[in-house]
DNA sequence: CTGAGCACCTGAGGGC
DNA sequence: TGCCCTCAGGTGCTCA
């Protein structure tokens, strides 16, 4: 399910359904995350108040009134949503906090490549995950000269640079083929040979292309659900992501599909240099 | 340094 | 209808 835009959707739908709110308790019911859920490791969750919702990268960040920080990562499959008490139980509701007003925030992931854990200022500081994190591209420090500078020597892909989280945060697979689509580079492109504009052109299709979805309302895959666990729908529509042998928008071509780094890359021989 | 390959898991979808 | 195969939004490891 989740990319940036999806993340930053449960983001803000989630703000005014859960902050202010106490949690009155916590239930695991399966703690074989990607990262293990210690036994007893979301236990001093019980009693807090949670004060906001960050995000950094793909990671969700629950303040609280207790200096404890609540790191949730979705994975591939991960859901979370805040519903009645009553409501019934969906498949892989693996974490479940109860809150004040009679509802709960359930955590849900089918494949169990996401993450939660409970943190407190120094832990997440240093925490490898996070502080290893490049820079925002929807802050202000993603830099197009910083970027084309720093990459004069690379032959690594451009795609599998845009996906590396070292380089930029919070990059995936689709957002990474729809941005090179249109700023018109052929993701297999050495970064060592973009050009000062060609890196312009990718930042800026960077930022514009993750602004579309996030107002779109972050939806890009089938089994999307938004803060109060109601299906998406396909409000973004993606110009060459999972369209391998329809044309391009563009210009027509054939779109292609090969692979890079273990990874479906979708691009427009045609448009795409 | 690079990237290939694999690992973690479940489920959807296509072909037969 | 069902079985078998491939593939999937993420991340992080080993290995060559």
């Amino acid at each position: 399910m989740p990319e940036l835009p999806e993340v930053e959707t449960v983001r803000r739908g989630l703000i005014p359904l859960v902050v202010g709110r106490r949690v009155l308790g916590v239930t695991v019911r399966e703690r074989r995350l990607r990262e293990p859920i210690a036994p007893g490791g979301l236990r001093r969750l019980r009693g807090v108040r949670l004060t906001g919702i960050e995000r950094r990268s793909k990671y969700l960040l629950f303040g609280t009134d207790a200096g404890l920080t609540l790191l949730v990562h979705l994975g591939m499959t991960g859901q979370l949503c805040v519903c009645d008490r009553g409501r019934p139980r969906r498949a892989h509701e693996h974490v479940v906090l109860r809150l004040d007003d009679g509802r709960e925030l359930r955590y849900a992931d089918a494949r169990r490549f996401g993450m939660m854990r409970l943190l407190d200022s120094e832990g997440l500081h240093r925490h490898p995950r996070l502080s290893g994190l490049g820079p925002e591209p929807l802050g202000g420090s993603l830099d197009a000269a910083v970027l084309h500078r720093a990459t004069r020597r690379l032959t690594k892909p451009i795609k599998n640079f845009l996906m590396d989280t070292r380089a930029v945060a919070g990059v995936g697979n689709i957002y990474a083929c729809e941005t090179l689509h249109r700023a018109g580079i052929r993701p297999t492109r050495p970064v060592g040979r973009l050009s000062r504009a060609a890196w312009e052109a990718v930042v800026g299709s960077l930022r514009q292309v993750l602004h579309e979805a996030i107002e779109a309302g972050g939806t890009t895959r089938r089994d999307f659900l938004n803060a109060e666990g109601n299906p998406g729908y396909f409000a973004v529509s993606l110009r060459v992501y999972d369209r391998a042998g329809k044309g391009c928008g563009r210009c027509g071509a054939v779109i292609k599909r090969i692979v890079q780094a273990g990874r479906s890359t979708f691009y427009c021989p045609r448009c795409q240099r």
